[in-house]
DNA sequence: GTACAAATGAAAGTTGTTTTTGTTTATACG
DNA sequence: CGTATAAACAAAAACAACTTTCATTTGTAC
């Protein structure tokens, strides 16, 4: 994400433009993966010169909240976050290796949801899915999971 | 699940069969929902006269281990578990209002997967599916999410 | 019954995240 | 271009969920 258009989503959220938010911006636009709020610490510090780390989490937290970016809940008990724009309904293939994060346009559970409101009677809201896996590049290389 | 059951489960586990770990499973296979430690903690203490949190937490990690509960992490950062001995692939519909837990034997992302593997040369390895909504009987009396 | 490994409680520790409070900074407006 | 002001920020402490440690108790095999 570049700086000009960073700016102008900032803006678009009535949010201030300011050198801490455009980091983050940038740091999560420069990967394509999932980083905690502890990993976009350490990689915006040193541009920033100093920043604190709750100040990471506030500004993950906006943008989070405006859907910029996703946040994901992993076993580890940590929250991790990546940018992704994508307003549509999709879902997400994980690379287990490299975290990195791909957007599936597929969801095929229309069918499914269906058969679930026939045969339970009940109503169904909204549903998770998340596909892991190892991506194009790690799998070719053999990588295991670290 | 009953008495002799659980004691059943836990000889085959090589665990001691003791008050507190038959509690806790009776405590879980009595409630078609899931609980948090500290819910499963109040439910259970009356019962024995004391157990001590950390007790509780052992013992739901023993079970989530050998898979006789099973353990989901939702956006409250905490760690909630049903009983769950069926070990067959399958997913859960889950209700949003009294947290009843069903298995879904319906899966559907078989095609899906042999789509991405298509398009993107990755490999898929495994996939967290989970179906949210309202049951049959919270449906019927309208009720709202908590 | 007895011995021994396993289970447990109490208290303290760890970790990821959030709140609080006082200071600094971006932005709108003159 | 100042300047007012609302928002952003740092630092420190607080918080909540969970885990570890270690001394004591309890199942279980013999």
């Amino acid at each position: 994400m570049e700086h000009e258009q960073g700016a102008v989503v900032l803006r678009s959220l009535r949010l201030k433009v300011t050198p801490r938010r455009l980091a983050v911006m940038n740091c999560l636009g420069e990967e394509r993966a999932y980083l905690s709020a502890e990993e976009v610490w350490h990689r915006v510090r040193p541009r920033l010169g100093s920043i604190g780390l709750p100040t990471v989490y506030r500004i993950l937290d906006e943008l989070a909240g405006a859907h910029i970016v996703t946040r994901i809940f992993r076993s580890d008990r940590k929250q991790y976050y990546f940018l992704c724009p994508n307003q549509e309904h999709h879902h997400h293939f994980v690379c287990d290796s490299c975290r990195h994060v791909e957007d599936m346009d597929l969801c095929g559970l229309d069918g499914m949801t269906r058969e679930i409101v026939r045969r339970s009677g009940g109503r169904v809201l909204s549903h998770i899915l998340q596909v892991n896996g190892l991506c194009a590049e790690c799998s070719k290389q053999n990588r295991e999971m670290p």
